[in-house]
DNA sequence: AAATAAAATTGTAATAATTACAATCTTGAA
DNA sequence: TTCAAGATTGTAATTATTACAATTTTATTT
């Protein structure tokens, strides 16, 4: 499915600049930050407003198309993919990766009476290229 | 063991300070924020600086006597129990509450040569108290 | 005990991410 | 074409956090 069809299935206008965050989100999945997304847009549209990708990252994760990661305190990090995956989250360099565990069903929750709507789970560490190249300590980005 | 043996058996000097905080996360298993240790503190001790909280924050999860909370997307949370266990986050009241799930053994995950420090898993959604009191809306603390 | 050095605390100022908001622009319907 | 709703923009305000220099506390040496 292209991405005017995606956000329109989800009820979301497919203008100029979300169709280009979409594309961006779902061809990078590096798990951009506001600022990230912001610099790499902006060469091709320079009219592009930081506000707007707050906006419309805000719209995507509301409408589901999108995840909000707060892995890194220092950063929130958006995530195209939208099917339930776990992340890895390097302390070295800050990438954070995608893996495929997810945690045991949650069946023997419900007992307390929560209504789970999202699980998140990731992993801190070191990423096996941090750990080739050796650097001693953590110096992100 | 009391408060000030606990910060010495892990190498931290038992100040004033450090020792309110410490004992306030510990009898407070609200997950605070830093404001609110500040401003829970402030009474008793009024000349505390929000920057000696910062401060102890940051050595007590250095020295691993405390754990950093990134769940709720607007503050950082601090949970004084370091021993493993999940939470989870009521969109309704804010509240992070502790459950005991956790996920399966990351054994599975070494093959993709990832060196795992800390293992985060966390639910969100409406907790038993705001589901009953039938609060239509995110409303938070 | 006095002098000194090291560590911890404090308060203010700086930084940086995010939000509020009013003005402008775009889109689609009447 | 006119109009209204929605989207985008840029600036200003807000807020959490950090940097840093000054002060205070604590421990050590003489």
């Amino acid at each position: 499915m292209n991405t005017v069809d995606y956000l329109q299935h989800h009820d979301i206008k497919p203008s100029v600049q979300r169709l280009a965050i979409m594309d961006y989100l779902q061809s990078h999945c590096t798990h951009p930050t506001v600022d990230e997304i912001f610099t790499a847009l902006s060469p091709q549209m320079p009219t592009l407003s930081r506000t707007t990708v707050y906006n419309t990252l805000k719209l995507f994760v509301q409408m589901d198309v999108a995840r909000m990661l707060t892995i890194d305190e220092n950063n929130i990090h958006y995530d195209g993919c939208t099917t339930p995956h776990s992340h890895f989250h390097c302390k070295r360099c800050g990438k954070i990766l995608d893996i495929s565990h997810l945690p045991c069903p949650i069946s023997d929750l419900s007992p307390e009476g929560l209504v789970i709507d999202e699980v998140h789970l990731y992993y801190k560490g070191v990423c096996p290229a941090c750990r080739e190249s050796g650097k001693s300590d953590i110096e992100q980005e």
